[in-house]
DNA sequence: TCAATCACG
DNA sequence: ACGTACGTGATTGAG
C-alpha cells in the first residue's frame, strides 16, 4: 500500500504565490486552484499512489499548546485573494473523490504525522507533499517527503537528509528547538542560527545532549550563557516543534482510496471556474456533465446547403481537427445543420439571411475574393464574447458557452458545436446590449473585421531582390562581426546565448557584471552600453545583436511570408490586445524597424504595385491629446491649441519661459514625462531616464502636476472609478476588466492601477482609428476609388493607391481621420506619400 | 514551454 | 518597504 498524503495548506499556498494572478472573467481569483490541481495531477502521474489523503488545518477556539499562546499567531493572515478560493478547492476535490481530512484543533502536518505512523504500522509507505520543512523529521524508511520547492520538486528520504543536514530526520526536532523558527512563531535560542544549531546537535546528538555538555570546549562563552538562560525556552521549542502522530482521525490506509465522488458536479465546477483544459486532465470530459442530458438530446445530421436559404442563420468553423489543418464551415437554423463548401459561402453571405458569425473575418474574406461584399453579416459572437471581456487567452464556441451557463438545444456529431451556437450568441448579444456596448460591435468592430479581412487579402507588395540583397550584405557583415569578437574572447562560443555571453564577458573577460536576472547576469542592450568603455569587443556584439535581429526577424522573416503574388499577407487579430488595438502576425507588420537609419532600410522595400503610390498618414500626438481631452485640463488642451511642438511648448509651461528659450535637454525632459504620465512612470523611472537625482525628477513630476492640475485628479479619480466598478472604459464604452485593483499585494496592485490610467487613453486612441478605418474603406468604396488600404500601425494608416486618385485619397483619408470624433483638441494627422514606405512616412 | 532579448506604437 | 512604464510579436536557447 503505497498511501500519499497532501499538505493542503502549505501547498495551496506555494500554487497561489507561484502563479501570477489568474482570475475569471468576473473577477473571482483562481490561481491557487489552478495551481493546486497541477501540483496533484503531477504528483499523481509521477507516484502512482494506491491512496490520497488531502490534510487541511482547521483552527479550533482552543490551541494545541496552551502553554504559549503566540504560536502560529503570524500565520492568521491569509491573503483574502486566498481565503476566497480554499472553500472552493475543497469542494472540487469532494466531488473528484478526493477523501479529504482535518481535526479541530490540529494542524495539517499532525495529521502527515499521524498518517504515516499509522501506514507504516500497517505495513505501507507514505509519500508526504508538502512546501513546508518542518516535516521532514517524519521522514524515516517508510516515509518520503516530496518537497515541493519554487523550482522542483525535492524527494527526501533519510539518505538525502543525511546528505543536506548531516543529521538524522528525527534530530531536526533539537535542531528547531535550538535555532527557533519565526514563521511558527517558535522562539528557539536568541542568537543561535541554523549553522550552529547544526552543529550543535551533530556533535551532541539532541537538545538534552548540549546541556549535558554545556562545559564542553567547543561551545563558545557567548554561546554557552546564552543556552543557559534560555533553556526552558528551548525545551518548550522543543516540544512546539514536535509534529504529533496521535490526532484523532481514521488511520486505516484503506479509508483514503478515491471514491467515484460527483464527476457531474466536478466538470460543472471546472466550467464555472473557466478551467476547461482541466476538467480533460481529470478525464471529465470522457464522462461530461451534460452527457446525461445530452443523451436526452434530439440529434441531428448535418446535410448539404439547399439553395435559397433565408431568415436568421448561424455560421460557425469545426473546431479544428489536428494542428495546422482547418475545420470545416457549417451554418445552423433552427434545428437543421447544414454543411458548407467554401464555394458556398459567398452566395449565403451576400443573400436574403440574416447572418450571425462566430468569427466574421474569415467568411468576410471569403466574400471578398469572390467578389462579394458579405452583406448579410449581422453579428459576431466572437467579437462580442471579446467585448464583454478582452482578458480572455481565445475566443471558442464551447468554453465560451460553458462560461456563460448555455446549454445545448441538440446534439450534431459532426459539427459538435453546432447545438449551442444559437443559445451563445443569443446570450451575448444579451449581455452585450445590457453593457451597452451594441454600437460599438455593430458600428466599429464587425466593419472592421471586413476591413481587415481586406487588407489581408490584397497584402502589401515588397521588393523582395532588395531584401534578399539587404540580407547578404548583412550576413557578410556578420561574419566579421563574430570573428573579431571570437579573436578578443578568446574562444568559439554561441553570441546568441545570453547565458553563455555573459561567462564570456563577466567570467572571461572580467567585465564589471550590473543587473542580474533569473538565469545570471544581465546582457541587454542598456547593460552592454554602460559596459563600453571597458572593452571594444561591447561594440561588436552591440552591432551583432542588431544586425542578427535584422537578418533573423525581418529579412528572412520576411521572405519566408512572402506569397506567390509577391506581396505579403498579414494576419490581423482583432481580439488579441486588451486595451482594444489590433496585432498583426505571421508576419507582424507593426514592428518594422524605423529608429534607426539601418533598421528603416527595410521600409524601403515595402512598395507600392505598378502605377500605384503609397499614402501615409499617422496620428501626431493621439494619445497626449486624448489625455488632455479626457482629463478636462485647460492648461493642456491649451499647450495644444497654441503650440505646433507639444514637448517644447510643455516645457515652456513648466519652466515658466518663452517657447524660444527651451533647450533641446528642456524639450527631451518634458517629452519623457508626457509619456511617462500616460503609463504612470514614478519618480525612480524618470530619474533613470533623465539622467538626473531621484529628488530632482520627483520634484519635475510635482511641477508638472501642478502645472496641469485636472491631469493628478484625472488619474485618481480613474483609479478609484476602476476600483469601484471593477473595470475601467474608453470613450466609446470598451471596457477592460481589473481585477488587479483588489489585490492585497503591492506589487499586483500597483501594476493594475497602470493599467487603469493607462487603458483608457490607449484604447480610445485604438477606438479612433478603428472607426477611421471603417469610413475610409467604406469611403474608398462607395466613390469607386481604386484605392486600398493595406495596413495599420496603431496611428498610421496605409493606403496603395493609383496615381490619378493620389490628391483625392490624401484628402479623403486625412479628414476621416481628423473629423473621426470632435474633442476639446483637434486631431491632427500627417499625410505623406512615396513610392517606398520608407518616402511616404 | 519559458525566459531573455529586441523590434514597433 | 515594496519596485519601479503601457500595449504587442518573433527569434533564440535551454530545461
Amino acid at each position: 500500500m503505497k498511501l500519499l498524503v497532501l499538505d493542503g495548506n502549505s501547498l495551496l499556498n506555494r500554487a497561489f504565490f507561484g502563479i501570477r494572478v489568474l482570475t475569471t472573467k468576473d473577477g473571482r481569483y483562481t490561481n491557487a486552484i489552478f495551481g493546486f490541481q497541477n501540483i496533484l495531477l503531477n504528483l499523481l502521474s509521477t507516484h502512482s499512489p494506491d491512496a490520497v489523503a488531502i490534510a487541511w488545518d482547521e483552527r479550533a477556539p482552543t490551541f494545541r499548546h496552551k502553554a504559549y499562546d503566540g504560536y502560529k499567531a503570524t500565520r492568521h493572515g491569509m491573503p483574502e485573494e486566498l481565503a476566497q478560493q480554499l472553500p472552493v478547492v475543497k469542494e472540487l476535490l469532494d466531488d473528484l473523490g478526493f477523501v479529504q481530512v482535518s481535526q479541530a484543533g490540529w494542524e495539517a502536518d499532525d495529521i502527515l504525522g499521524t498518517l504515516s505512523a499509522a501506514c507504516a504500522r500497517a505495513g505501507g509507505t507514505t509519500l508526504l507533499a508538502t512546501g513546508d520543512r518542518d516535516s521532514l523529521q517524519l521522514v524515516d524508511d517508510k516515509t518520503t517527503v516530496l518537497l515541493a520547492t519554487n523550482r522542483e520538486t525535492l524527494i527526501m528520504d533519510p539518505a538525502a537528509i543525511r546528505e543536506k543536514y548531516g543529521v538524522e530526520p528525527l534530530q531536526l526536532i533539537e535542531v528547531k528547538s535550538l535555532m527557533g523558527d519565526s514563521s511558527d512563531n517558535i522562539p528557539g535560542v536568541p542568537g543561535i542560527g541554523e549553522k550552529t544549531a547544526l552543529a550543535l546537535v551533530q556533535k551532541f546528538g539532541s537538545l538534552q545532549g548540549v546541556y549535558e555538555h554545556l562545559d564542553d570546549a567547543v561551545i563558545k562563552p557567548k554561546q554557552r550563557e546564552r543556552l543557559a538562560e534560555n533553556r526552558e525556552q528551548a525545551e518548550l521549542s522543543r516540544m512546539l516543534g514536535t509534529i504529533r502522530r496521535d490526532a484523532p482521525i481514521e488511520t486505516a490506509p484503506e479509508t483514503y482510496r478515491r471514491r467515484p465522488g460527483d464527476p457531474a458536479a466536478a466538470a460543472k465546477l471546472l466550467a464555472n471556474l473557466e478551467m476547461h483544459k482541466l476538467a480533460a486532465r481529470w478525464a471529465l470530459d470522457e464522462t461530461p456533465a451534460p452527457a446525461a442530458d445530452a443523451a436526452e438530446l434530439p440529434a441531428v445530421e448535418a446535410a448539404p446547403l439547399p439553395g435559397g436559404i433565408a431568415g436568421r442563420v448561424y455560421v460557425a468553423q469545426n473546431p479544428a481537427p489536428a494542428k495546422g489543418e482547418e475545420g470545416g464551415w457549417y451554418a445552423v437554423q433552427g434545428q437543421a445543420v447544414y454543411t458548407l463548401a467554401k464555394a458556398d459561402i459567398p452566395a449565403l453571405l451576400d443573400s436574403g439571411a440574416e447572418v450571425w458569425a462566430f468569427d466574421a473575418k474569415p467568411l468576410y474574406r471569403l466574400a471578398l475574393e469572390a467578389g462579394g461584399a458579405g452583406q448579410s453579416i449581422r453579428f459576431d459572437g466572437k467579437l462580442a464574447a471579446y467585448l464583454l471581456n478582452p482578458s480572455a487567452s481565445d475566443y471558442q464556441v464551447a468554453p465560451l458557452a460553458a462560461e456563460y451557463g448555455v446549454a445545448p438545444q441538440f446534439s450534431c456529431e459532426s459539427c459538435p458545436d453546432a447545438g449551442v451556437l444559437a443559445a451563445l450568441c443569443g446570450t451575448l448579444a444579451g449581455h452585450l446590449d445590457e453593457q451597452g456596448q451594441h454600437r460599438l460591435l455593430a458600428e466599429m468592430e464587425l466593419p472592421l473585421a471586413r476591413v481587415l479581412a481586406d487588407m489581408e487579402r490584397i497584402g502589401f507588395a515588397v521588393d523582395a531582390d532588395g531584401i534578399r540583397a539587404f540580407g547578404e550584405s548583412l550576413r557578410g557583415e556578420l561574419d566579421g562581426i563574430l570573428q573579431r569578437i571570437y579573436t578578443a574572447v578568446g574562444y568559439e562560443f554561441n553570441l546568441n546565448s545570453p547565458q553563455q555571453l555573459g561567462e564570456a564577458l563577466f567570467d572571461k573577460l572580467g567585465l564589471p557584471p550590473r543587473k542580474k536576472n533569473k538565469r545570471g547576469y544581465s546582457t541587454d542592450a542598456e547593460t552592454l552600453e554602460s559596459l563600453r568603455p571597458y572593452s571594444e569587443v561591447v561594440d561588436d556584439i552591440l552591432k551583432y545583436r542588431t544586425y542578427a535581429k535584422l537578418l533573423s526577424t525581418y529579412v528572412e522573416g520576411l521572405l519566408k511570408a512572402l506569397g506567390p503574388d509577391g506581396r505579403i499577407h498579414s494576419t490581423f487579430i482583432q481580439t488579441e490586445a486588451r486595451t482594444g488595438r489590433i496585432s498583426s502576425t505571421e508576419p507582424n507588420l507593426q514592428n518594422i524597424p524605423i529608429r534607426t537609419e539601418l533598421g528603416s532600410r527595410l521600409r524601403g522595400y515595402f512598395v507600392a504595385g505598378a502605377g500605384m503610390t503609397l499614402v501615409d498618414a499617422d496620428y501626431s500626438q493621439i494619445e497626449l491629446r486624448i489625455l488632455a481631452h479626457i482629463t478636462g485640463d485647460e492648461a493642456m488642451q491649451h499647450a495644444f491649441l497654441s503650440g505646433a511642438d507639444i514637448h517644447r511648448s510643455t516645457a515652456a509651461k513648466i519652466y515658466h519661459l518663452p517657447e524660444e528659450n527651451i533647450t533641446h535637454e528642456l524639450r527631451s525632459a518634458a517629452k519623457a514625462i508626457n509619456f511617462g504620465i500616460m503609463y504612470g512612470k514614478g519618480a525612480f523611472s524618470l530619474s533613470r531616464d533623465l539622467n538626473v537625482p531621484v529628488k530632482e525628477a520627483d520634484a519635475f513630476l510635482k511641477t508638472y502636476l501642478d502645472t496641469f492640475p485636472k491631469v493628478d485628479g484625472y488619474m485618481k479619480d480613474c483609479i478609484a472609478h476602476a476600483r469601484e466598478k471593477g473595470y475601467v472604459e474608453t470613450l466609446f464604452g470598451r471596457r477592460r476588466p481589473l481585477p488587479e485593483l483588489a489585490s492585497s499585494n503591492f506589487q499586483v496592485r500597483s501594476s493594475g492601477e497602470r493599467m487603469a490610467r493607462n487603458t483608457p487613453i490607449q484604447g480610445t486612441a485604438a477606438d479612433i482609428i478603428k472607426l477611421a478605418m471603417v469610413h475610409v474603406w467604406q469611403r474608398l468604396r462607395d466613390e469607386g476609388l481604386h484605392a486600398r488600404l493595406l495596413l495599420q500601425v496603431h496611428d498610421e494608416l496605409i493606403v496603395e493607391t493609383p496615381l490619378d486618385e493620389v490628391e483625392r485619397v490624401k484628402a479623403l483619408v486625412k479628414e476621416e481621420m481628423e473629423q473621426v470624433v470632435q474633442y476639446e483638441v483637434p486631431l491632427t494627422a500627417e499625410v505623406g506619400t512615396g513610392k517606398t514606405w520608407l518616402e511616404a512616412h
